[in-house]
RNA sequence: GUGGGCGUAGCUCAGCUGGUUAGAGCGCCAGGUUGUGGUCCUGGAGGCCGGGGGUUCGACUCCCCUCGCCCACCCCA
């Protein structure tokens, strides 16, 4: 107990058989929503060089990398799916035929300070959309997050998207204070998507500091700050031209979501921009209704991540969603099930004579029905393997003993019904 | 990193202001005559009381150190 080798390393899970199967049924609502939506699943290693999540914008999820070097290559376990997800499809990128939607269920690695909802090893659901540009793709993506959350059984209003469009605010400060210095914009996204865990001031310093990778003036902090505060498109969108783009994109993808009938499950809510470097367009968070966890699950459109790579410009968003938070949500909701054993029957030699015999009648149901059977080891008694058979959720318990045997049946017990009827044992 | 709380049986915990053989519930194991179930009854195994040091005639109990866990803050997908 005190041997720090027999203890998980801090921030990792052991998933004993109950555990598991409530996680195989989380991941079974991940996929089955991917799949209502027409998305293919995909998977790469969990190390990659390290060098493909290198960028520099500070990001947290970058100093927080496990890496380490090995014969002279430095290599990483992956903190997020998608730049793997962008090396497939950059490696494939001519013989792809776009737009594509591929997921993953994935294993993701990140060292940092353990608090309620966050682990260093966590599982997350990663849906993209790849070779679309129009927001279309955001509708579709947005939606299949709320089909997830009604089949988890979460209740219509537990749950809320809000939305933003970097696009929008790059277009701003383009028109406005970055008119000159464009390139800070990814860093200062960075710097303003802290700003409702450390507070406005905190920020301010962030962006006035004059060794940071913004270094913008007072006023120009206190604008950039009070535009985060906005909850209306249209306030949004006053400092750019009538005709912009991402203003029309906000707009449509808002009309898009009232037509999946999610108009009052979504809110256009200007301080989310996200902490990663890459995204470049809409971006959106979900979180439970009473505020008390962390977002659930994050995504955006991010159209020149396999260019910043070396390839050639493929438009694409998606979004993670953890297997923590929702966990969290889930149990403070009383939704967390307790999936049973899959077990079909149990078959039970009364003793080594009989066990010749079982082991045909296993076979048998193994094969021909495809059953998950328990084949009893060693000799416990009858009684002892009626009460584990029920334990485990068993439909059948299959009884051979010495009486049986002699008449060339096997007694086949209901463990529902406790009816018992007999039939000649298999050859 | 800061503050607070907690480490006693496999699990959840109780052990009053120090007092001698450390408890409960659940779980586990075995029985309750021949080969029949989540119940019931009986019995049993299992704890260097997280680790180390100190105070004391005596420490699960008090003090210090250390490790681990939880919560909040801090930090951040």
């Amino acid at each position: 107990m005190s041997d720090a080798r027999l203890q998980v390393p801090r921030g990792t899970r052991d998933f004993y058989p109950e555990d598991l199967r409530r996680r195989e049924w989380l991941f079974g609502h991940f996929r089955a929503a991917a799949r209502r939506f027409g998305f293919e699943e995909v998977d790469a290693p969990v190390l990659e060089h390290e060098e493909l999540f290198t960028r520099k914008a500070g990001e947290e999820i970058l100093e927080q990398l496990y890496h380490f070097e090995l014969h002279g290559r430095r290599l990483a376990l992956r903190p997020e799916m998608t730049p793997s997800i962008a090396r497939m499809v950059m490696a494939r990128s001519g013989s792809l035929r776009f737009p594509l939607r591929w997921f993953t269920v994935t294993q993701n690695w990140r060292y940092e300070r353990m608090t309620r909802g966050r682990k260093r090893e966590h599982y997350q659901w990663n849906m993209d959309i790849w070779g679309e540009t129009s927001v279309t793709a955001e509708a579709e993506l947005i939606a299949a997050v709320f089909d997830l959350l009604d089949a988890l059984g979460l209740a219509h209003r537990d749950v809320k998207i809000r939305i933003s469009s970097r696009a929008l605010l790059e277009e701003t400060l383009r028109n406005t204070i970055l008119a000159d210095r464009p390139e800070a914009f990814p860093g200062l996204c960075v710097a303003i998507d802290k700003h409702e865990k450390i507070g406005e001031d905190a920020v301010r310093d962030l962006l006035t500091d004059s060794d940071g990778p913004v270094g913008l003036g007072e006023d120009d902090a206190r604008f950039v700050i009070s535009w985060l505060g906005l909850r209306k498109v249209e306030d949004a969108a006053r400092h750019v031209p009538p005709d912009s783009r991402a203003f029309a994109d906000l707009q449509r993808l808002f009309n898009l979501l009232d037509t999946y009938g999610l108009a009052d499950r979504v809110v256009f809510d200007a301080s989310i921009v996200r902490g990663l470097a890459y995204y470049t367009g809409i971006v959106f968070e979900a979180f439970d209704a009473d505020r008390k966890l962390r977002a659930l699950c994050g995504g955006g459109r991010y159209d020149r991540l396999i260019e910043s790579l070396g390839g050639s410009a493929i438009p694409a968003v998606g979004f993670g969603f953890g297997d923590v938070v929702i966990g969290e949500l889930l149990s403070d909701k009383k939704l967390l099930p307790e999936p049973p054993r899959q077990l079909d029957a149990v078959v039970f030699p009364f003793g080594d004579d009989e066990r010749a015999a079982a082991i045909r009648v296993a076979n048998a149901l193994r094969r021909e029905r495809q059953w998950s059977i328990e084949l009893v080891l060693g000799t416990p008694r009858l009684r002892r393997v009626l009460a584990d058979a029920h334990r485990a959720g068993a439909r059948f318990l299959y009884v051979l003993g010495p009486d049986e045997l002699s008449r060339g049946e096997m007694l086949i017990r209901d463990l529902d019904s406790g009816e018992q009827t007999t039939e000649p044992i298999p050859n």
